[in-house]
DNA sequence: TTTGAACTATTAATTACTTAATTGTTTAAG
DNA sequence: CTTAAACAATTAAGTAATTAATAGTTCAAA
């Protein structure tokens, strides 16, 4: 037996899906050329990818002249929402409450944010 | 060039320090047997894994008997709090606030969890 | 019409991850 | 003292993830 593939977004999927979600629409060089150059990425190493993203189900491409043209079929807030979920069944044994009783206490975190974020959740509904 | 060790826990590896988090200390043995049988893993697959986690500094272990004893080094809240801090600066762009707008709007909270969370904020100062 | 730039397609190399069979070792029971 | 259970070590196999070189195609410019 041997793994799955994972159905969720991997470090540098997601990197490319930054790009695709910031222009809504790309072609491999185009995200190329948007990429950081901090480290390069070659254009064989972008369509490979891409590639992937469009067998689980991220993007789709149609032919525009002589490219091929990406779009996200699975929007960001989609992707990230999943991600959240994803992370409080597995890390926080499904209870928002404990996420966000971890985020509170994040020592991190300033007085005013933490009053907004506060505000936030009284004020919801 | 190829892909990086993760830092992070694995779904596989996450599997296991659940029981060793909840076990305090385990052998191998004991994790298999704790595990849930769906499907099974082998006594072997699960020392290859522990031996992993040990190498990525998640566990260690000492002789007792004949047997490795292993526990943790990282703490359940300490790994949970990474996971957190990933994904709030690789899907949520840094932004705690965001995070917890997102939490909000899901539709499967509940009322009741609602006021839970707000309670728990109201009483966090 | 040649040709080079911009693409896509193919192939491959390397490590991570997951699973497990098999082999060797130790110890307690009988 | 034998032996079976419990354990560790070794070896391996198969897919995922990440990266990229190289080969083939297409189109527009010269």
């Amino acid at each position: 037996m041997a793994r799955k593939k994972s159905p969720n977004l991997t470090e540098g999927e997601l990197r490319l899906m930054d790009v695709l979600w910031r222009k809504r629409q790309a072609t491999v060089g185009d995200v190329v050329a948007s990429l950081p150059d901090n480290p390069p990425l070659a254009y064989s190493t972008v369509l490979t990818t891409m590639r992937i993203l469009e067998t689980k189900g991220y993007l789709r491409h149609t032919k525009k002249g002589r490219a091929f043209v990406y779009e996200p079929l699975v929007a960001q807030h989609e992707a990230s929402t999943k991600a959240l979920r994803h992370l409080v069944s597995r890390f926080f044994g499904g209870s928002r409450e404990l996420l966000v009783l971890n985020l509170l206490k994040e020592e991190t975190i300033g007085r005013a944010e933490l009053r907004r974020i506060k505000k936030m959740i009284v004020d919801s509904e």
